[in-house]
DNA sequence: AATCGTATTATGGCGTACCACACACTGTAG
DNA sequence: CTACAGTGTGTGGTACGCCATAATACGATT
């Protein structure tokens, strides 16, 4: 074997995106961080015109956001900004909590130095986050925590699955994680799962991690009810 | 008011369905019940001409597919039928195991004459099928049980996801469905489901359905690694 | 004859133009 | 003041064309 070969590492790394999938991307972060609000029509021909794409590509687009749940499709009347109701949101962090927890128990089970390392690491990222106020690192290093939990043991169906529910609502967490004293609880709580994997306790660590996505869903729900009636 | 049309009893009931959608259930059929096998080829032409319908039609309904897992894209060749490996299948089953646990420990938390009543209907349904030696019955009856557990306590979210994954591991269902003494067991693990509900007996109830889903998981593996080595 | 370069084909990616239909709005006539 | 017709906006859907790329077939050169 020619050995610099082996592997691809020195594959040429296409950054062939197809116009679609970058207008995806640009769509989908323009939902999430607020760009459009809930609610908001998403007119076809205006998007063309503000992303410098056909009609084509923002149908597929659309399409796509529609089934990740992003947009919603109004009959006849066109589609919108999905508007994310309580009931809907108090799910999706349950559902969170039931995979992550599950993902955190695996983790415990099959304990390595090279699981709490990296959970660390992403740890310690987070509170560097907080430490600075840059809110968008603490959401980016959060979802990189999790990421690692399902990823150290392969789950990356489950990741796929908490990962299109997280966007629906990535507004809310950008919410509650700037509310008060979450900055000091929200890293107290992952510590306590990266505590119980280290000692192998799956129970534990499966606990913990209830415990910290039901703690962000009591906040987003406060948050929630808060703003729905000051409306 | 004018009484008949206060509610919208007598509305005409949509048959609104877009031509989109039509198209899209039809491809989704066609590939969960193996008139297109895995690594298919999905030519949009060809599939324009076999629908009826535009290749913007064509086209949003691969997209549509592709974020389901239904089918697989590969850059500057095109769409194919994914292919389901065995890691992946399995954990496939896992969520399940998980979602479907949650839902029936929820269930037997708040249980109810009626949710027992509608599993019950539901598994007598199953038998039946089993009975008459229908497997579609079987498989739409299953489907209903679960839809059942989810929706009685109001998980439309949770119910959304497993549906989401079912499709993807559809022939493998089908499969193990015919697996000898499957026609006994799975309803008898079915029914201990439900017993569990009836007693109030949250924890029972959790592993009552991790249970089932797992000796479904089980199956589906030797079958698929069956599969696999007869190639 | 084997190999290498080139033409062809198949197909996806993308754009444009067009029509039909549904809905909201608006101004006008009764 | 209301009913209604006209109008504009925007989606649903179609047809067609162009370009880029991958695979294959074919032909030329050594």
């Amino acid at each position: 074997m020619s050995g610099a070969f082996k592997d691809a590492a020195i594959r040429v790394e296409r950054p062939a995106k197809t116009l679609r999938e970058l207008a995806l991307d640009k769509v989908r972060e323009a939902i999430v961080n607020g760009y459009f609000r809930p609610g908001d029509r998403l007119v076809e021909r205006d998007l063309c015109a503000q992303l410098g794409v056909s009609r084509t590509v923002v149908r597929e687009v659309l399409r796509h956001l529609e089934s990740e749940g992003l947009v919603a499709n109004r009959p006849n009347k066109g589609p919108i900004v999905a508007q994310l109701d309580i009931e809907e949101a108090k799910q999706i962090y349950e559902i969170r909590g039931a995979l992550e927890g599950m993902a955190a128990r695996l983790c415990a089970e099959r304990s390595s130095p090279e699981i709490v390392a990296a959970l660390e690491e992403a740890l310690t990222g987070i509170r560097n986050s907080y430490r600075d106020n840059d809110m968008a690192g603490v959401l980016a290093n959060t979802s990189s925590f999790y990421q690692t939990l399902f990823t150290m043991v392969d789950r990356h169906v489950a990741w796929g699955v908490v990962n299109l529910l997280t966007v629906r609502i990535n507004h809310l967490r950008s919410m509650t994680i700037k509310t008060e004293r979450r900055g000091i609880e929200g890293p107290a709580q992952m510590s306590k799962i990266v505590d119980a994997i280290r000692r192998g306790d799956g129970e534990g660590a499966y606990r913990a991690a209830m415990e910290h996505v039901a703690a962000a869903s009591a906040i987003a729900e406060a948050v929630l009810s808060a703003k729905k009636s000051a409306e």
